[in-house]
DNA sequence: TACCAGGAGAAAA
DNA sequence: TTTTCTCATGGT
């Protein structure tokens, strides 16, 4: 079982790395395309401005956010997502209002937020409200890929429901199972520059299963 | 210097 | 409906 051979590799993960929940969320926006390094430096630059909340972002020019976010990458787009998902936060009554809507209803109402997709509505729901929704990312299809588990072609929904039927609606695995694979890519890049190339390869933690 | 990285939406075909 | 283009910084 892969899971069994990244946690044997890697050990607990303990993710999302945030100080709250609401910065889980930050951090799924700023994450969007992007090495999680630059969306650290993108985040202490933030903090350095205002506090993270969804009121303090709301009160700073676009222009301000973007300048504050720009080692994030695609700082002019990510800044108006962000303000965009803190207006839907606010209204929505913030983390307790958007708790007390199920999974599916929640889900739809993130989907619903201009430049909310379903990776970054699905790790918001994983790592942020704790539902067992699994996430597939870049890293997730690239390795089961060359562990010949998909072709390629699938769409993120096919997936997310082929890991979900598999594994159980098992927050605890999701949340370690996802972590470990992007750990197991961060790993494999250290080890060589190209990741499609490494799961093959004899230092690959998961080669062979 | 060139290429790549945890996505999403709009425009074009 | 599907494919292509655009957004951008930082590391190697």
């Amino acid at each position: 079982m892969v899971y069994a051979a990244l946690f044997a590799a890697y050990g607990p993960r303990h993710w999302w790395p945030a100080d709250s929940l609401f910065e889980v969320m930050v951090g799924a926006i700023l994450t969007q395309n992007t090495a999680w390094s630059n969306v650290e430096r993108a985040l202490q630059r933030l903090r350095g401005l205002v506090s993270l909340d969804a009121e303090a972002i709301l009160n700073l020019s676009t222009e301000q956010l973007a300048d504050a976010i720009r080692p994030a990458g695609y700082f002019n787009v990510k800044a108006a997502r962000l303000q965009e998902f803190c207006r839907s936060y606010l209204i929505a009554g913030g983390l307790n209002g958007l708790a007390r809507l199920d999974t599916a209803a929640l889900r739809r109402y993130l989907l619903a937020i201009k430049g909310i997709g379903p990776e970054t509505a699905d790790d918001m729901l994983l790592y942020a409200f704790e539902r067992p929704v699994f996430v597939v990312d870049a890293y997730t299809r690239r390795l089961f890929q060359r562990l010949g588990h998909l072709s390629g072609n699938e769409g993120y929904e096919q997936i997310r429901s082929a890991f979900e039927s598999a594994l159980g609606a098992d927050v605890v695995l999701f949340n370690e199972y996802h972590a470990l694979i992007v750990n197991h890519a961060k790993a494999v890049c250290k080890t060589k520059p190209r990741c499609d190339q490494c799961c093959l390869s004899e230092h690959c933690a998961v080669s062979g299963q």
